[in-house]
DNA sequence: GGCAATTAGTTCGTGTTAGGACAGTATTGC
DNA sequence: GCAATACTGTCCTAACACGAACTAATTGCC
């Protein structure tokens, strides 16, 4: 079962809103402003099997906003980079997404705020 | 993005055991103890849209654990009933998987309990 | 040095997801 | 009573999701 509820789809519509679903615009977040990123460690940052993963980044390849790049230390590795074009994408939709996002959230106070975060915490830990 | 985290790992890999996805368990879940739920209901109990459901009780059905009825009053409507083997199912599993999640949420108290659910109310009804 | 164990990424099978087009049925409005 | 509208479930597509099997490269161990 994903996310079904109102938060979700409110997070999955505005990044439709760019052409990106929710797991393209994981990988893209996670690969701006850096120099490039393994499979792996996309995977860990994104919570993306490395199964899936193989997917998602060949459906952003082929959209021309990343490209794969042999590693030269490790010939297992592919390191995945923005491309000019992928740069821009990650540029506006970023700021865009967080202030989406944040904007419905300062509908609670600071006290509101903590206190989701502590229980959340608490909840986390316990598994 | 799926509920990539170990809380859902924990709901899934539990019903994984008796060889169930999450969301056939959850219309298993929605079939007990009544005599029948239709199609629409069932979708709007586990928020699972009808063109998924489809498939969802497709498979349920091949397994024999339910069958669908065409509905007399209103011939567009088709009732999704448990069998005795779904019943026999939903007997077994339900009780333990509510044990189960009840044994790891046994470790906030009640005053965290209540926390939890204020707050999350109140995120849901930003929603 | 050489072979087993490990690691990185791909591929495949089964299942789930939303959304849109569709056919058949029911209800409403006039 | 008939046309327009609304509702119910099916089918389709594109995209994920996981796990397992696979290939290729590297490391570990003796």
């Amino acid at each position: 079962m994903p996310p079904n509820n109102r938060l979700w789809l409110c997070y999955e519509s505005h990044l439709r809103g760019f052409r990106l679903t929710t797991p393209q615009s994981n990988v893209i977040f996670t690969l701006g402003n850096t120099q490039g990123v393994t499979f792996k460690d996309i995977g860990q940052q994104t919570l993306i099997t490395k199964g899936t993963l193989t997917g998602v980044v060949d459906r952003l390849e082929e959209k021309g906003l990343l490209k794969r790049v042999a590693s030269e230390d490790d010939r297992r590795r592919t390191i995945v980079v923005l491309t000019a074009k992928g740069e821009k994408v990650f540029e506006d939709v970023f700021p865009k997404h967080i202030k989406h996002l944040k904007a419905r959230f300062d509908c609670l106070s600071k006290a509101e705020l903590k206190e989701a975060e502590a229980i959340l915490k608490k909840i986390k830990y316990l598994f």
